[in-house]
DNA sequence: AATCCGTGGGG
DNA sequence: TCCCCAAGGAT
């Protein structure tokens, strides 16, 4: 059979995806030049799983608030848990904390460049690791987010949308696709992102502007629909997640501590109430004072 | 590998 | 209204 990854030139021209990059990429302010790895982290880290238009304001008040590692390292759990406000998975910020006490405490107050060392860190996974170590150091590293699946399954394989996520294979594809120097690669890959956000799309791809649809193999071959397995789409309304994020709203909401009673208001299920603010406990989230109130972590 | 972890906007 | 989903990570 014939293999398409295998072929001699590549599916995905750099050059041509780079100069649409420089001219028509969105001016984020974390892309703004002189931006710290602090800086990108602390993006990279809201922008998991949440939109660029609600992490922006937050994000712009952190870089002022706390423009160090060090200086978030020095704040308490709950006002960083404050300061996060409504962006979602709040966990994310507890080990944004951590992290950001290890990066003061063991690497000079400086985020780490090197891949390795930044999955060593609390909260930093495949995809966040080598963002940093290519959107702030300029490092050539495969950076695989939902976008650039989506993309490469496109362009390269011909599929109407990416499969279930395989990190090794994901990885592979993408490291196939950028040239040998780590500018140019670093560029690349925030042009994938970029391409796969405001392009290529998942509903409605707009083709006739994509700087690569020429040798796009799924435009070669007739747009087809997707064909792999069934995407699993999460419940929401009911679930712990929810009645969670309600509790937590509360505490956010509050000066102090708060009593059971106000915590009883928000969901009317009294078992699945306790088990959450009991795992929310478990997690860090929340933590409960010498007189059986709760209160956000470090704040009484 | 599958599931859990928040939130809010758009089709 | 409901349903999908948006720069993932940890277990």
């Amino acid at each position: 059979m014939t293999t398409i990854s295998n072929s001699a030139v590549p599916p995905v021209n750099p050059v041509e995806l780079v100069d649409w990059f420089d001219t028509s990429a969105r001016p984020l302010p974390w892309r703004a030049p002189g931006t710290t790895g602090w800086g990108v982290l602390v993006s990279e880290t809201m922008l998991q799983q949440t939109p660029v238009n609600r992490v922006q304001p937050i994000w712009e008040e952190w870089m002022r608030r706390w423009p160090r590692p060090s200086d978030l390292a020095a704040e308490s759990q709950g006002e960083v848990l404050r300061a996060w406000g409504k962006l979602g998975y709040p966990r994310r910020a507890l080990r944004l904390h951590q992290a950001a006490g290890v990066i003061a405490d063991e690497h000079g107050d400086v985020v780490p460049s090197d891949v390795d060392t930044l999955l060593a860190l609390p909260g930093i996974g495949a995809y966040t690791a080598r963002a940093v170590a290519a959107f702030a150091y300029g490092r050539r590293a495969p950076v695989v987010d939902t976008n650039v699946r989506r993309v490469v399954a496109r362009a390269v394989h011909g599929a109407g949308d990416a499969g279930p996520p395989s990190t090794k294979r994901d990885l592979a594809d993408v490291d196939a696709l950028l040239p040998s120097d780590d500018a140019t690669a670093a560029r690349m890959s925030a042009a994938l992102m970029e391409l796969g956000q405001v392009v290529c799309t998942v509903r409605s791809p707009a083709c006739e502007s994509c700087p690569i649809a020429h040798d796009c193999a799924w435009q070669h071959a007739g747009r087809p629909a997707y064909a792999g397995p069934p995407k699993k789409v999460q419940k929401f309304a009911g679930t712990d997640r929810q009645v969670r994020g309600k509790l937590l709203d509360v505490l956010r909401g509050s000066t102090g501590p708060v009593g059971r009673h106000e915590l009883d208001a928000v969901w009317s299920d009294a078992g699945q109430r306790d088990r959450c603010l009991d795992s929310l406990l478990v997690d860090g989230l929340v933590e409960q004072t010498a007189d059986g109130r709760f209160a956000l972590p470090g704040e009484h």
